[in-house]
Formats: C-alpha cells, structure tokens, sequence
DNA sequence: ATTTCTGGATGCGAATTCTGATTGTGGAGG
DNA sequence: CCTCCACAATCAGAATTCGCATCCAGAAAT
C-alpha cells in the first residue's frame, strides 16, 4: 500500500512517515501544496494524509483539485481547526475522513485502515475471456471495449458461463440455473439463445462439446497448440 | 439511501430519524442490539449509525456480527465515551467512522454523506452525468445549469441511480433502497418515478435494460481502454 | 382549504422469449 | 471414402411478458 502524506511541518510529517513505514506502507512525503498536488495527480497512490493548513496553496483547494481530475484515492484530512463547520466542509470537499491535531498514532493508523479497506470493497469484479468482459457488479458486457446490449436471458447464460470459465457445461445444468423451478426439459430455447449470444459477441466465443454440452475458454489463457 | 439506526435511546432515537427523513433518507429506527443485528443482517441498507452503549449485545458485537456474515455496508459508529483507544477498537472491528456523543446533527449528516459517498465509489459530492448534475450537499439538481425542481421520491430515486452510475439497477433494489421497511414490494411506482423524472431531465438520462432494470450513463464518460 | 405529491390500477404497445419446423454438421460404421 | 444419423444451429411466427403512459384517489404539504 502506497500513503502520500502532504505535511507542512516537516518534524510531524517525517514521524507520520517513519510511523506508516514501521506499519509496512510506502510512504511519499511532500511538504508543500503544489508539490503535494503534483504527486497526487501523477503518482499512484492507495490514500493520502493531506494537512489543510498548508503555506501557499490551501489543502481544500489541493483536494478539490484532485477530485476534479478524478483523483479517486481516499483522503484523510489533517486538521488543527476543531470547529464542526470545517469538517463538514472537508467532508463535503471529498474527504473521506477527518482527524483533529493533535491525535495518537493508533487513530490514525486505525482510520486509515478502514479508509483503505473501504475504498478496496468496491473494485468491480470483472470476468473476462479473450475479447469478452462482463462487469458482474454494474452488469454490463463489452466486446474489446465496446460495450455489447444483452438481454437478461441472454445475460444470464453468458454470465453463468463465464463464471465456470473452461468447464464443460451441459444444457441441462445451464436450464437448471438459469431458470426457477422445473422447466420443460425439452425445448431448444438454450440453442437459441447460444445462437443469438453467438451473434452479438462472435461464433467462437462458446464452443460447442458435442453429446456433453458447452464451453467458454479463454484464449488468452489457454494456448492453443 | 436507506439508513439503520441502532440506538437504545428513545428520545434520541426518534429525533435523529425525523432528522434523516428530513434530508431525504429512508430511516430503519431499532432501540436494542438484538434487533438491530436482525435488520442489518435482513435489509439493505446504504449505511448504519450504531450505539455502542447499547444494553444486552454490545455494539461492537452486533457490528462483529455483520461483518463476518460480510454485511459491507458503512458503519458509523455512536459512542460517549472519547477516549482514543475506544475509537480505534471501533475502527478496527469495522467500523468505517466515528461519532462522540455529543455531536452537531450537522456534522453527522456530512460524515453519513461522505460515507455513502465513498461507499458506491464516488469522489465527488457533486454527481454528474451528462447534462445533469446533482449536488449531495445542498440537495440541488440541474439540468445544463437549470435548476429542476423535483419531488421528494424523484430525488431520492435519482440519487440512488447516480450513486451507481454506469451499474444496472433492478427495481427490487430501487425499491429496497429508496423505502424503509414496511412497504409494498409489488407495486410499480418505481417505473412511474422513473416516467415522471425521464418527463423533467429528458428521456435519454436512464436507460431501461428490459428484465434487468434500469442503469443512468455518463454519454461524457469516455468508455476506458 | 387548496394544491401538490404519492402510489396503485389499467390497457396498450413493443421487446423478448418460446415453440416447432427446417436446415446444417460431425463422426461412427459400413 | 461415403452414408447416415443423431445432435446442433437457425429461422420465423406465436405467445408472453414487460415497461410505459395515463388516470385517479387518498395523503401530505402549504
């Protein structure tokens, strides 16, 4: 994990950093706004430790900055102002979290866990299998990057059968699950729909296992002989 | 968003509840551990403010709980007492921000805000896609710069869709997260919401995924890679 | 008291899914 | 090497489901 700290103060700024360093994080110290801003817009970083009442450039204009630019790591603002109305206005600047000067160590090492393991919840969990990815937390598919509409049947099979990537999948298990209850075995209806994912993504995008069912490989990963 | 309140006292209780509703929050109101544990573990919930003085279960136990049966949502936890090591067993245990009691109703709305903010990923408090912008903070929303007035369900089914920009929202989700508990699963408001906001921003701002549900695009967002 | 908002019902129109028939294909056995 | 057969793919029309607009009554706000 990678910490910036943007700390005027240089003797609290290198004991910030020695003490996230003891704690097993890459730390980068900057002193100044500018500086601070550079780095956080060029480097990449898992959070920031960003003192408000900085010389030059104001922290909340730093941290507006970022966010302009889509800077989305997670900000821990340092502050030694104590009145509400500041946090509020730090918070609703995108900060992340707020800690009052002076505070223990523990605290900040404590919060800045959290910030981290909460801003690492959300990374969106994507399948991919050669030009084919589906995003299965926003529910969207691209085909090399173009995004490719579904319907939800169709969503459905290909999500299930990305999820058991280079497993042979019989039509009966793919009717077992992509249906509620009992279904009537005997239709067609997944043949329709490979044929019709087959279309819009490309024919070789599920191979078909004669007798046994179907597969979706990855080529990529699987190298062909 | 939808809020669970775990907090054991009556008065208190209420009052923060009138005071979320007004602010446009779905509030879930539970006076004991036991409970509160039930509907967090039940309900979906964009984030919780727990006690932790609570009798019977322990508030650190109740948030224990949830997150081992990987309950994510963003905890805020409420607490008197204000010694730092109390915060940094709450921080650790969990929780994702830290209240003493007493607090300015203020700066607990900013901090919720902040938390539901970071917790769909957003690092802005501004949420834009194309033409429409909506301000978290001052609760606003413009269309190209004009301001558009809209009701209150309008607001609160729009936020939630702008939370989640780019993801595919079905309408049980929608409904989960716009109504406290007791209301009519079956109902199709939603999609009359969803008329109603299309007739004042325009009809291309939420796209329908038919069976699916619904998902708002950023047209400005270029699709990445 | 008046106006606005909310939430449920209804019918229409359209997109999607299903069915059944037809055509295509691989491979085992002659 | 060819044939045949079982299985797979495709197609088009039918059936169904789903979403939308609209309306209305009750609730809430002013």
């Amino acid at each position: 994990m990678r910490i910036l700290i943007v700390e005027d103060e240089p003797t609290l700024g290198q004991q910030l950093k020695s003490t996230l360093e003891q704690n097993g994080y890459a730390v980068d110290l900057s002193t100044d706004g500018e500086d601070g801003h550079f780095l956080g817009s060029t480097e990449e970083y898992d959070a920031a430790i960003l003192d408000l009442g900085l010389p030059e450039i104001d922290g909340l204009t730093v941290l507006g900055m970022w966010r302009k630019e889509k800077r989305n790591f997670p900000v821990l603002v340092l502050t030694a102002r104590d009145s509400w109305s500041d946090k509020v206005a730090g918070l609703d600047a995108g900060a992340d979290d707020y800690l009052a000067k002076p505070f223990q160590t523990e605290e900040l090492i404590a919060r800045l866990r959290a910030l981290i393991r909460r801003a690492s919840g959300n990374a969106s969990s994507e399948l991919t299998a050669g030009p084919v990815r589906l995003d299965t937390r926003s529910g969207r598919v691209t085909l090399a990057g173009e995004p490719v509409k579904l319907t939800a049947q169709e969503y459905k099979l290909l999500s299930y059968l990305m999820h058991h990537k280079g497993k042979v999948v019989s039509r009966t298990e793919l009717i077992e699950h992509i249906y509620d209850q009992d279904f009537d075995r005997d239709s067609n209806t997944i043949e329709v729909f490979v044929t019709r994912i087959r279309k819009k993504l490309g024919a070789d995008v599920i191979t078909t296992i004669r007798g046994l069912g179907y597969s979706l490989d990855d080529p990529d990963e699987a190298p062909r002989e």
